[in-house]
DNA sequence: GCGGGCTCTCAGCCGGCTCTCAGGTTCGGG
DNA sequence: CCCGAACCTGAGAGCCGGCTGAGAGCCCGC
């Protein structure tokens, strides 16, 4: 099993850089570039398991390329990167295809969230979309949460909160890192907000049951099970 | 295996040139840079595994060399030095590829452990992240001591200073090097202050169990394994 | 337009953490 | 044995980080 191969598409030069660091960090194999011309090439080179491709591009905007390479025959899928304002009627009804969209600013949870979807949905396999700590439980293909058995209800913010935690079970995670993660790339405020939601999470999952996202006062959360 | 090579960018000629002791001393492959352009060019010709790149660059500052690095293609991991008041909003965005950032001023174990935490993310391979000394156990990465299975909560100085005598096993370590490596660089104090946290960490370490913590009267402490 | 949930900010509180200091204790040399 | 130096320890002042409740703004459904 390789690691999943990524094209991504973005003209936007910090952005991309960025995006591609973080998924490369995120276990995956990225290929960047730069224009539709340029991602047209690269499908045929690279044969990607899906293309990550910003709308708006500087040739080619991206409902072109994938009309090109529909009309060749390719079938790779295709996560659509958006401004919120318009196209998003244009966005809609290339779901059908197995494909899906994300509007921008967006968190990194959800990107990765997408692009795992929308690759499980192809057939590629990744690793389950189960995680747990003691009897506390999330299917991500559900959407859902529970904890002995009950169910939980979280808000978005707090879902992907807990799906980070979840993730990195047993290590450290500063402020900045969930920050970085959770939340949106151009938010703008600092890291009270995250004491808050970790406020919340606690009142929802330690409500009956023991401890289970720890402080390390100056350093961090982690999550852990309790012994 | 060779030592992991480090490129080291900072303006500040005390500062650096201090650094750069202190890092080749902890068995890194050191290279100093003065400025921006500098880095760049020592980038290339270096292939350093890592950066250690201070934010406030006289030519072009931190996040300015990273971007021209990025668009070049180059994946080398950066580890910023900020200064507390501003731009922390600036630094936000680059937990996601690896990176990590520190506020001045710092300790020398602070920098050395976040230099081998962004490796080891990386990938290069330095020594596991598992220290321990008799039952004594200290996990880096959950960030977690614990002593014939048990936990052990440490404030963060009692944590610092139980990894440097960790690292140090076996060893003898003065106060003044304790002092040096373990507190701020511009931290104004006597030793006084150590005597006081290693009375804190014998009081936890120790409180079952044989000692583990020795004075050699005049010279300074020791971590042995008793025998 | 109205109501409810969600997100985020802020200020006050609390407790732990850091460091200082003084008095007591141990150690080694003379 | 005596003395000074080095070290230990308890008490406490001040500070700082994180927790929490209240509430404003926003979006969305009705």
């Amino acid at each position: 099993m390789h690691a999943p191969r990524l094209l991504l598409v973005d003209d936007e030069e910090n952005l991309r850089s960025m995006l591609e660091a973080a998924l490369a960090h995120s276990g995956f194999d990225v290929h960047p570039a730069a224009s539709g011309r340029e991602a047209l090439e690269a499908v045929r080179q690279v044969r990607p398991d899906l293309v990550v491709l910003d709308v708006m591009l500087p040739d080619l905007d991206g409902f072109d390329v994938v009309k090109r390479l529909r009309s060749g025959g390719d079938r790779t899928p295709v996560l659509f990167l958006t401004a919120r304002d318009a196209t998003e009627d244009r966005v809609r009804g290339l779901t059908l295809g197995g494909d899906d969209y994300l509007v921008k600013p967006f968190s990194l949870e959800e990107l990765v969230a997408r692009i795992t979807a929308v690759l499980r949905r192809a057939g590629v396999d990744t690793r389950g979309s189960r995680l747990t700590c003691a009897d506390l439980e999330m299917d991500d293909d559900a959407h859902r949460v529970t904890r002995g058995g009950e169910d939980i209800a979280l808000s978005p913010t707090e879902y992907n909160l807990l799906r980070f935690l979840l993730q990195n079970k047993g290590r450290v995670v500063s402020k900045a890192q969930i920050l970085d993660h959770v939340w949106n790339y151009d938010f703008g405020g600092d890291g009270g907000v995250v004491e808050t939601y970790i406020g919340y999470l606690r009142r929802k999952l330690e409500a009956a049951g023991p401890r289970l996202i720890h402080t390390l006062r100056g350093v961090g959360y982690t999550l852990r099970e309790p012994t």
